[in-house]
DNA sequence: ACACTATTTGGCTAAACTACCAAGTAATTG
DNA sequence: CAATTACTTGGTAGTTTAGCCAAATAGTGT
């Protein structure tokens, strides 16, 4: 049953299915940040970033790599950005949708 | 705070983030297909794939269309078939990794 | 060795998700 | 209108996830 398949598929895309991972993503864009910088952004105790780190990693979305006292992590495959243009005009329909439900 | 949307991003992503979900918007990439040709496919319980469409269909992955006894969905915004070209890609990078490792 | 900083890990609780069954709705047919 | 089919909804139990705190680890500088 290729089922296995899909649930690989499905747990790669889960590890980005989250607010706060979604933000780093697109920060990460811009090139590798420590998790103090990715902490600042998202707002949350670092504890909890670094888990959103770590379930990001462990999908293979991003690598670390550790200087001195910190750990930088960037993206591994670029094309998960496209993803966002996708989700845009997701949002975008549905913003439509809802205007014109209002008429 | 733009928080708010990237929650709603990842209200969509979540959307899409389950095996049998992710089977589901395969198949629809052929064209509209019934819920009972959809439980065949995921091989689960017709209400469990119904709540999976309804998830879907809530994010604005599909859209639906009621026919006879039938409903038929198909997928809204066709993009999201280019989400699997980017997550192959992590999974082969990944499977590159794993082999790498191994020697 | 000690203090300090950046990060990870363990443990816990509350919330969210999934899957099944049973019951309900809606269209179709005899 | 009763029976049947396709689907949805409600309820519930088991599992997973998220976020915080406290404690552990690892590097740096004194």
């Amino acid at each position: 049953m290729n089922n296995a398949i899909y649930k690989s598929k499905a747990n790669i895309i889960k590890a980005m299915a989250h607010p706060s991972r979604l933000m780093m993503i697109d920060a990460l864009a811009e090139g590798e940040k420590c998790v103090c910088e990715l902490q600042v952004l998202v707002d949350a105790d670092m504890s909890t970033v670094s888990k959103h780190l770590t379930i990001m990693k462990n999908a293979g979305l991003v690598t670390d790599r550790k200087e001195g006292l910190w750990v930088f992590y960037r993206l591994r495959v670029p094309c998960v950005l496209r993803f966002f243009d996708c989700v845009d005009a997701v949002l975008r329909a549905n913003d439509e949708e809802n205007a014109r439900a209002l008429k």
